[in-house]
DNA sequence: GTCTATAGAGGGATAGAC
DNA sequence: GTCTATCCCTCTATAGAC
C-alpha cells in the first residue's frame, strides 16, 4: 500500500530529526511511522535505502515548496530574508536537520553520499538561479561566481543549522553577520556611477586574472540533478 | 596508565573520522587504539564520556598548534589562506571531520552538545581575535561584527567540510567563492580617501541604525571558554 | 591497570503464517 | 501487504580473575 510507504518516509524524517543518524534504526522508524518493523525491509530492502529515499524525497518536496518564493526574490537582501525564514520554518519541521544528519552519515557511506549530494544540489540550484539573476548588471558580478557562491551559502546554512543545535545564540550572531555581508554588497551596488567606475577599475587593476565568469562550465543545470 | 588514556583518545578521533558518529562504539574505538575494550569504561566510564573528552582535547590541541599562525596573520586574504591550509591539513588528520560528527551527535545529546560548543568556541575565539585586529581602522568595521563573523566562518567551515565528503569539486567551488568575498572586502578597503568617505557616508545614510559595534558584549573572552 | 567472560538490550534482516 | 517470531550479530556495561 502506498500509504505505508508514505508513513515510512515521514517516520524516517521524524526519526532522523529526533534521534539523529546514530539513533535511526528500523525499529525506531517503524515506531515513529506506527507500522510494523518488517515493512521497512519489504518496501525498501534496507534501512540505508529508506534513509536514502527519505532524504531525496524530503528535499525535493521542500525545494518545490519554496521554488516560487525563490523566483520572486528581487534583491540579495530579500534572498537572505527568505533564507532566514526558511531556516526558521524548516528547523521546526526538521528538514534541514535531516539533511545535516544524512550528510554526517554520508561521510563514510557511498550510497548515502549520493543521496546527500543530490538533495543538496536541489537547494544549490535554486540559490544559484536566484543569484545569477540578481547579480546581472551588478559590479559584483565581475567578482562573484554564482555557482560557487550558491554552494558556499548552502554549506554555510548546514553548518549554522548544526551550530544552532549546540549554541542557538551564537548561531543567531552568525546569521546577523551574513546579513551584514549582504549590506556590504548592497552598498557596493549603490555606489553611484563614479564609485562604481572606481570599483570596477580597482578590480581590473588589483586582480587582472579575473574575467567575466560566465565560461566556467560549473553552473548547475536541471539535467545534472535529474539523473536518478 | 596515562599511555592507555592517550591511545583511547587518539583511537576515538580515528574512529569518528573513519566510521562516523554512528559507527563509533567501544569495540571500534578499542580496536583502533589497540587496547582492550573494557578499558574504555575503566578510564572514561562510558563511550559518550570518551567521545566528549576526545572532542575537547582534540580541538584544544589543534587550536594550540595554529595559535601562533593566527596571531601572525596581517590581512583578510592571509586569514583565508590560513583557513584553506588548515582545511587541507586537518582534513587528512580528520580533526574537523571529528568536530562535524560530534556536532551531528550533539543535536540529540546535551552532554555532547556541551563538548561540541566548547570545542567550537576554541576555534571561534582565535578567528574572532584575528578579525577584530584586522578590521581596526577598516571601513568594514562599521558594518562587521567580529563575533558574529567568526561564528559564521566557523559554521561555514564545518558545513563545507561535510559538503566536501559528498562533493569535493563543489566544496572547492564554495571555497573559491569565499575567496572572492574576501577580495570584495579588500577592494572596499583599498578605495582610497574619496571612495572610503563615500562608502562611510553611504553606510550612515542607508543604515543609520548601525553604530560602531564594540559595545555588543558578545565578544568571546578566554574566561568564557575555560569554564570546565 | 588490564584481561576474559558474559549478561542483557537492541540492532538488521528473514521465514512463514495470514 | 502485513504480521509474528526468530536468528544472529553487535552493542554497553559489569563481574571477577590476574
Amino acid at each position: 500500500m502506498i500509504e505505508t510507504r508514505r508513513k515510512l518516509i515521514d517516520g524516517t524524517i521524524a526519526t532522523l530529526r529526533d534521534k539523529g543518524i546514530a539513533g535511526t534504526s528500523a525499529r525506531a522508524i517503524a515506531a515513529a511511522a506506527e507500522v510494523n518493523q518488517a515493512l521497512v525491509f519489504y518496501h525498501f530492502g534496507s534501512v540505508d535505502a529508506l534513509i536514502d529515499q527519505a532524504c531525496r524525497e524530503g528535499a525535493a518536496e521542500r525545494v518545490e515548496f519554496y521554488r516560487s518564493r525563490f523566483s520572486q526574490v528581487s534583491s540579495l537582501r530579500e534572498l537572505l530574508a527568505l533564507g532566514q525564514e526558511l531556516h526558521a520554518q524548516e528547523r521546526e519541521a526538521g528538514n534541514v536537520t535531516v539533511l545535516a544528519q544524512v550528510l554526517a552519515g554520508a561521510q563514510q557511506d557511498a550510497n548515502l553520499a549520493d543521496a546527500a549530494r543530490h538533495a543538496l544540489l536541489l537547494w544549490v540550484a535554486e540559490i544559484e538561479t536566484a543569484l545569477a539573476r540578481l547579480l546581472v548588471g551588478s559590479p559584483i558580478a565581475e567578482l562573484a561566481d554564482p555557482a560557487g557562491l550558491a554552494r558556499a551559502v548552502t554549506a554555510a546554512f548546514i553548518g549554522i543549522e548544526l551550530y544552532e543545535g549546540v549554541d542557538s545564540a551564537g548561531a543567531q550572531n552568525a546569521l546577523s553577520a551574513l546579513e551584514q555581508l549582504t549590506l556590504l554588497t548592497e552598498i557596493v551596488e549603490d555606489l553611484g556611477t563614479v564609485g562604481r567606475r572606481a570599483f570596477l577599475s580597482r578590480i581590473r587593476r588589483t586582480h587582472p586574472a579575473l574575467r567575466p565568469l560566465h565560461d566556467s562550465g560549473s553552473s548547475t543545470t536541471r539535467s545534472e540533478i535529474e539523473s536518478d
